[in-house]
DNA sequence: TGATAATTGTTTCCTTGTAAACATTTTATG
DNA sequence: CATAAAATGTTTACAAGGAAACAATTATCA
């Protein structure tokens, strides 16, 4: 069988009052299905897309302040302190106590981390590309304009 | 301070590379922004969206089997038996095996379970009104619209 | 019919993520 | 300066949710 979030044969005989409506429900199906999508594609790899994002953004950003790589990526403080510690321990990411501030963290990724960033750039920005969508491409690039827009990422609305 | 998924004025330094445009990426990030203004409207009533949505589909569906009614809102098989059992001990639901087939569970409401879901439907269904949103009425509609048929919950595509 | 397979739900164990309290350092204030 | 307040991460203790093994029942089929 394959496998789905939501098998259409099943959910055909139940009535769901409305909640087909329901933004917060139809997030929540959406975002299970592309993790559905990207275990099925790159489950081997070992990371899972916020932890990629993780390296992608320290890569991005040398010396990013754990906080603030934490706020943009929302992902809490204690959270980000058990990640980075992960990632250090595997050694893809270096800290670094500033002595302007020594509370703050500052993050780098090693040559290893970097290596595995580049390597699979293509793996973590790619497999959405291979989710048999029934969306089309502008629908698609529409969708994201409206979830950038609505989620505050993109600045559209501030003029 | 105003509390904000992703503070934009400390988001703005940052490079994310591209993770602006990812599907994944912004999903959750809409759907956190969902949840928090959820939490912060309705957090006193003590249920989660997820877990109002068993009740008002069992509701909805007198009877439903508890496997049916797990498929139809992607709740894994593990998870909804601890839902149900607890809202069995709250008092809200009863379960039935019925004799046809004694490996099911049939799912009703007690008269405190209608009561409690008649009570809050306003309450669960309009909340997403009162979010801030900086989508206009008709983008709204085209994000709701999207969803639905990229999760698979409208038959749209299907003709 | 009797053995095997599939279905339905439950239990157990584990992972992910959060909240709250904490420790440390820096900034503000009298 | 000395104390209070704020900022930055970390720790701890817990809750949500899932995977895998399990138990019970029903369906299949030789």
């Amino acid at each position: 069988m394959i496998p789905e979030v939501l098998d259409p044969a099943s959910r055909s005989r139940i009535d769901l009052g409305g909640l087909e409506q329901s933004l917060g429900f139809l997030l929540r199906v959406s975002q299970l299905k592309v993790f559905h999508h990207f275990f099925e594609k790159l489950g081997h790899i070992g990371l899972k897309p916020g932890e990629y994002s993780v390296l992608w953004v320290i890569a991005r950003n040398p010396g990013i302040r754990q906080g603030l790589l934490a706020q943009n990526l929302a992902i809490k403080n204690a959270h980000m302190t058990k990640l980075i510690r992960s990632f250090e321990v595997y050694g893809f990411v270096e800290r670094r106590i500033p002595d302007e501030d020594r509370r703050a963290v500052e993050l780098s990724l090693t040559e290893q981390g970097e290596a595995f960033v580049a390597r699979h750039k293509p793996d973590f920005f790619g497999y959405i590309q291979t989710l048999d969508s029934p969306l089309d491409e502008s629908e698609t690039r529409e969708l994201v304009r409206l979830l950038a827009k609505f989620s505050g990422i993109s600045r559209e609305s501030v003029q």
